[in-house]
DNA sequence: GTTATCTGCGTACACCGGAAACTGATACCA
DNA sequence: TGGTATCAGTTTCCGGTGTACGCAGATAAC
């Protein structure tokens, strides 16, 4: 059932996909021919050792492969195309969740803590939110984070469709503010506060005349930058965030 | 100002990328040398058409070039590389606001039409959401985007910064809503409801007993799919969104 | 008119993802 | 026990990619 040439789409006949059902199963190798000599967490894990090592770029079926003793071709016995590889590295590089019990907290720290969690395994390995999931996720710790998540939501009144929702809303906010994050925060002069550069940017582009919101707005920021900019950012986004759901619990 | 060439590393002096003034300001052609033939928009928009037609894939230097009758260097005479071409091709797909005026709705009312109207962007070109713009955004229609956002929030007692914050948050949960929902529906069989054939193969992937409240929700998921998941998943989380929004307004 | 500078082109390179055909190892079954 | 089907990993190869480099001709400023 974990083979890939089985069937010769790459998926098993419930439609779920060959790596997928290799990475929750593993291989049982009840099968003439010689055994695989790897496992799937290996080839994600050095995806991600170069990737974190030297960015994506690095990142190739024949450098992946010789990190391996492989050639390229030989990842093709366990992953059909170079965007199931990455999917296997975006799983490995989020890891499981691996922050406190809940305890008796409330729903609300519960998800905060679950955030900042999310957030630092992001900032961890940038190169994650540069890759967009082209499927929904099924992979072992993304399913591991989503039901932590929904263990968080379990003290409110929503339904169990609506703490998808509520959980799929805190993790695209954690997605998008680290990575507007990082974005800013790259080729940041030494001493200045990230997003002054940006902000300084804007002011130089923009008539004031036809865009007089947004250079008030920058206008403030260069006023009066916070100390720590992109921490307040993302806790004020994430409260409001948490309002939100609030209102529904 | 607008040479690539004045400045090796393809920024003026004020920090601006050459291919940002490029977008703003045109170029004045006041120097020596030929005339360049094309503008900017024009690339932007051949590698938009390519990327509505065939997808990424199917968009590169030579292909790009090829459709305004160059090859593939004359290219990086207007563009330091690819992700700069990748940049402006978003921007162009995007395009400028396009809803009506806000008249004298509450701001509630037009950040809602500000998210519907991103989110009806999105969908006409998907290929946007498979990129992730690497730097913060800087092009004109984004830009823009971001003033109709910024208005819509006028009526509230916002700090200006707050304001952008929220902006983002609304921003960064229509994609990410957006790319779910166009990454559910890819592959659903002719009968099914989108989220319906995930919710199976999660279920079939995961113990009940170590996933109880996945198990939950996609059990209830699958015992009534609702009439129009994606869009009533939509307007759930834009509604939480701007709950919490309403909690600082 | 001279000169500096720019535009777009041609060529070339290293590398990429992946197709096809192969060798050899292995488990099942007669 | 031997035959056979099947699979793991290799080799070779191909079309295509981003882009570095040097070029000829066009053009504005002096």
């Amino acid at each position: 059932m974990a083979s890939l040439a089985g069937h010769p789409d790459g998926h098993t006949a419930t439609g779920i996909p060959a790596y997928v059902d290799l990475a929750w199963h593993g291989d049982d190798g009840r099968r003439p021919g010689p055994r695989r000599s790897l496992h799937l967490r290996a080839i994600a894990t050095a995806g991600v050792e170069l990737a974190d090592q030297g960015g994506l770029g690095r990142v190739s079926m024949r450098t992946v492969g010789a990190r391996l003793g492989m050639t390229s071709m030989g990842l093709y016995r366990y992953v059909q195309a170079k965007d199931e590889l990455l999917a296997l590295m975006i799983d490995e590089a989020i890891g499981p969740p691996d922050f406190p019990a809940y305890g008796q907290a409330r729903w609300r720290d519960r998800l905060s803590a679950w955030a900042h969690a999310a957030r630092s395994r992001f900032e961890a390995h940038p190169w994650v939110l540069g890759l967009s999931p082209p499927d929904p996720p099924a992979l072992p710790n993304q399913i591991q984070w989503t039901e932590r998540g929904l263990e968080a939501l379990q003290p409110t009144r929503l339904a169990e469709t609506e703490k998808l929702s509520a959980l799929l809303l805190v993790n695209v906010y954690v997605r998008g503010q680290t990575q507007l994050a990082t974005g800013l925060a790259r080729g940041v002069r030494p001493g200045d506060h990230p997003g002054t550069q940006y902000a300084q940017m804007l002011l130089r582009l923009t008539d004031p005349e036809r865009f007089p919101r947004l250079t008030a707005a920058m206008t403030q920021h260069e006023a009066a930058p916070p100390a720590d900019f992109t921490d307040d950012q993302f806790r004020f986004g994430l409260s409001t965030v948490l309002d939100g759901i609030a209102c529904r619990a």
